[in-house]
DNA sequence: CGAGTTTGACCGGCGC
DNA sequence: GCGCCGGTCAAACTCG
């Protein structure tokens, strides 16, 4: 697999949009190939290199979510570990995405969100956060928390699969994109970034 | 005024 | 059966 360059988010260069396109399809395609395995199979873990390329190792404790080994990279674990009860073969399957947010507020992924609750989890200092997708027709959740290990780190939890395109890549590819307004679009394609990854999810 | 957030109540699964 | 806990609901509230 070919795999794009890192689009830096901290980045102004105009071309990293478009890397960060190629990006989007590349995890996309990855995570369709996780999703015709086992989910109990192998856990992968996605990280760029020094050399700003993503790779993709399968580890081999399933379910694993290790530590994240710069503020670029992510990890994807099947959250199912974390519930009591057994998994069930009709179990939606759930995506978590574990990036390092010094922001107190969470990321934007470039979707819409409504939340509709916020828990205290037993054992963490801080609340778990309850999302849907704010599209009528789409019944996407995500939950947010805070990794109690590593309070450096936000852990998403997506489950269910979006039937509508991202709102800000409607916005990013409509012909009157502004450049006047790169600074304001750099930031969402920051945000975007950070969890883009899960967008199809 | 509509959309999104807050927050207490409620519900169901699970372990004991 | 009971209590705990995670997840959801929905009314009240806030904000633009």
């Amino acid at each position: 697999m070919n795999y794009p360059s890192n689009p830096n988010p901290s980045s102004t260069d105009f071309t990293e949009f478009f890397k960060f396109d190629d990006f989007d399809d590349t995890f996309q395609m990855i995570m369709e190939e996780i999703g015709r395995d086992d989910h109990q199979s192998s856990s992968p873990t996605l990280s760029w290199t020094s050399s700003e390329k993503l790779v993709a190792a399968e580890i081999s404790s399933p379910l694993q979510i290790n530590q994240a080994t710069s503020p670029m990279s992510l990890e994807i674990g099947d959250k199912d570990e974390t519930k009591k009860r057994k998994r069930h073969k009709d179990d939606p399957i759930l995506h978590v995405f574990k990036t390092k947010s010094v922001e107190k507020v969470a990321l934007d992924d470039g979707y819409k969100w409504r939340k509709y609750g916020k828990k205290p989890i037993t054992g963490s200092p801080f609340p778990r956060h309850y999302h849907k997708c704010s599209n009528a027709d789409c019944n996407v959740k995500k939950k947010i928390e805070r990794d109690t290990n590593n309070p450096d780190y936000v852990l998403t939890t997506y489950e269910g699969r979006h039937n509508h395109p991202s709102p800000s890549v409607v916005y990013c590819d409509s012909d009157d994109f502004d450049l006047t307004s790169l600074n304001n679009w750099s930031f969402q394609t920051t945000n975007t970034y950070s969890f883009s990854h899960s967008a199809p999810y």
